[in-house]
DNA sequence: TGCTGGCACTCTCTTGTTTAGAGTGCTAAC
DNA sequence: GTTAGCACTCTAAACAAGAGAGTGCCAGCA
């Protein structure tokens, strides 16, 4: 058994150097493709040692006898961890970035369909942006619009000018005039507080026994807080997922349809995006670490995203696991950035 | 050359159960399996000879000398058109049906993707459903948002429940009071009203010079109608893309690709759905009968759906052209019908 | 005239075999 | 510790052969 000592300098320059050029081309790459590296001064056969200690490691496999060595997850993670060097972004590309996602212009909604495309129109691959959610929202406008029976269409326009509505049930009949009154209630006396407070502040009031406050307050602000719990907030926007299918190590149909059927039941997907969440800065999963097996044979390179400095949502870009971890690495770093910028300035 | 009249009763019959055959198990039909049913006391020679016709004719087609034959496009046309024997829907499915569809509960939005699924699960193929796109929306509610600089947001909701929103620029600075001003006047006179029919109603009053009316209203209806006009109303639900993988003639990764591809494009199948709401009840195209290159080795059932008589959207699935007409034609036939059914009810 | 049995033919698909090429592991020598 | 050499293994491609399916056509029969 080959301990971690044996990993050098120079193994690690060797399994580096194997990892990129699998990565370049596709195919498992052989001692005598490295021997050719000219920082790298070694016969074939002293590299057939070096990558016996590798392959004794797990970092990386020969698919067969007498095909090259192709790296494996615990490899990519090494090579991704230590040793890749990144590569910055083209000009170009920034510019890009910058001028399709800094324009002032559309709602927010539109911004994140834009980073989504960005993500996958740049990396070819397929980019994914979960819609913000932010812990306090706070409310900008609503309306109580009466529907059928105890049917009642609430708009909820939140402070970062999105706009909610659901239609949600009561228990008893309200008239038009109850529903506008306590709309207008709530507009001019909370309109910029968050729900949560919004509703503790009612309650310390029908304390005090306050003349404007009774029951329907509550209800009204109940019935807001029904609105945005239930509001499918485990969404996002994905593109590009066509370009997968061009990729030879996602070509098997069953796998395939495993992955497209993961991005449209969206739980799975929202669960892993989930796990970037906390975490600081550039986030990636290879292969099987994710634990989805839809995802075996993908690599996700994800970011969080914030408004005001309050981690609100998460993109990334999903590809093979054969991906260009040191361009798109950075580039989905950026791009969270930028996102988070154009949303501040709305 | 065969004329059309060699297409006796006999051919008809042939052709008819070769399709079912290809239909059923999706093997080229030779000779001797035709000659197996028993309706048909022919020995496989005459067989040869009557699709040897029927092969002059275009209707059907030998991949190679030794294959059996397979419909052309034209030989499933005939078979749609004249000779299929459609089956009535099984009672489970009518159950499902209703039951799904027809709960009052959720809004127009919900019930059009409840619609999508239940194609797409029941076929187990692709379920489309585009919006509903009425030529007269009327009012129910107007509410104008004052957002930074000249941009407003305008909540927009139609007597069908159904809410709109778009930010919009202005021409000049609207202040706030203004703006209300301008919703109040829309909501206490005008609601219930189509937005052209408002419109109009706006100029005559101010041609009469009436007191209340003033240039704010114009342009307060100018942003409603901007609203609408710009709304993406060429949009549809799609749902059980994944299930089409399944399929073999469907296995060819670049035509996967290029299908998928213009689901996520939306302007060509928007293109060809709108091609029906014309036509009176169910509509097919067969292969490369849409037209559309991405479609070549599909087809498409579909039927218009309406709201209170008028005609507003379209649905159907898409699956491959060797797909189980007799089924899917009334199936979708009939979801259409509860789907209108069920948004007449709101 | 229309239907049928027979037969030669064609084409695909599968299986087995061979060969070239690539890459390895091991060993002995430097 | 490094290297050259060599036997070995495995794949991929090319080729051959045979089975199976289905056809077209022809001659004979009702």
């Amino acid at each position: 058994m080959a301990s971690n000592q044996d990993l050098n300098e120079r193994s690690l320059y060797l399994l580096k150097s194997l990892v990129e050029r699998y990565i370049h081309d596709g195919q498992p790459v052989g001692s005598r493709a490295l021997s050719k590296d000219p920082n790298l001064k070694l016969s074939p056969a002293t590299i057939r040692n070096v990558m016996a200690d590798l392959e004794d490691m797990g970092l990386i496999h020969s698919p067969h006898t007498s095909a090259g060595r192709v790296p494996t997850v615990s490899g990519y993670r090494l090579f991704v961890n230590s040793l890749l060097t990144v590569k910055p972004l083209e000009s170009r590309e920034l510019d890009q970035l910058q001028s399709s996602l800094l324009t002032e212009s559309d709602g927010p909604g539109e911004v994140l369909s834009k980073a989504s495309r960005l993500l996958s129109d740049v990396t070819q691959m397929a980019g994914v942006v979960t819609l913000p959610r932010r812990e306090t929202i706070a409310l900008r406008h609503i309306e109580f619009l009466p529907m059928s029976n105890t049917r009642i269409l609430v708009i909820f326009v939140t402070d970062d000018q999105d706009v909610h509505n659901k239609i949600i049930h009561t228990d008893r009949l309200y008239s038009p005039a109850e529903l506008q009154q306590a709309a207008n209630y709530l507009n001019s006396m909370y309109a910029g507080r968050s729900l949560s407070r919004i509703r503790e502040s009612i309650l310390l009031d029908m304390e005090q026994n306050r003349a404007q406050v009774n029951q329907g307050m509550i209800d009204a602000v109940t019935m807001a807080q029904q609105t945005f719990a239930q509001q499918p907030k485990d969404d996002y926007v994905l593109t590009g997922e066509t370009n997968l299918m061009g990729f030879s190590e996602l070509s098997d149909m069953e796998r395939l349809k495993q992955l497209f059927e993961a991005f449209s039941q969206k739980r799975g997907v929202i669960h892993l995006l989930d796990q970037c969440l906390q975490a600081e800065g550039v986030q990636i999963f290879i292969g099987e670490e994710s634990g989805y097996r839809a995802f075996d044979h993908c690599s996700l390179v994800t970011s969080s995203y914030s408004i005001n400095d309050e981690v609100v949502g998460v993109l990334g870009v999903i590809g093979p696991t054969r991906m260009a971890y040191e361009k798109v690495i950075p580039f989905v770093d950026v791009t969270a950035k930028l996102l988070g910028a154009a949303l501040n300035s709305k």
